[in-house]
DNA sequence: ATTCTGACA
DNA sequence: TGTCAGAA
């Protein structure tokens, strides 16, 4: 379950997660409040996600794409797993080091979660989404 | 420079 | 949902 733990890591600010999802921060700050996510918490109360919270994103936007509102995305997706909530939040150590999480290294984690993910069911980071962090 | 909450011409 | 203010 070792997998589990670096999933739900509280890694990335807001900022990134912009990027990665396309979406804007008052969507991810609104779907935290329906609770379709819950990020953890830095010690100066900012939001860091995992890569769980950055797929239940991606799988959020996709709904929302195809019509689906608020009220329909809390029936089609289950709740927040209480493991997932208690996401492993970092400690002050880790997370000042996490504040320069260049480039590079954020690409290679995705490109590893993308790999692991799809080595089993679950199919990581929707594929067509993230992709185009890769395409070259 | 970034992110957070609350509010609404 | 966008966007702005005022505070971390």
């Amino acid at each position: 379950m070792t997998d589990d733990i670096r999933r739900n890591m509280a890694l990335f600010p807001i900022g990134i997660v912009m990027k990665l999802t396309d979406l804007t921060a008052r969507q991810i700050r609104y779907y935290e409040q329906h609770e379709l996510i819950v990020p953890a918490r830095t010690a100066g109360n900012q939001r860091l996600f995992s890569f769980n919270d950055v797929e239940r994103l991606l799988e959020i936007k996709a709904l929302i794409e195809k019509g689906v509102n608020i009220a329909g995305i809390k029936q089609v997706m289950l709740p927040v797993s209480r493991e997932s909530e208690d996401a492993t939040v970092l400690n002050e150590q880790t997370e000042v080091k996490r504040k320069e999480l260049s480039e590079s290294q954020l690409h290679r984690m995705l490109k590893q979660d993308l790999l692991q993910g799809n080595r089993r069911g679950k199919v990581s980071l929707i594929q067509g989404e993230l992709s185009r962090f890769f395409q070259r």
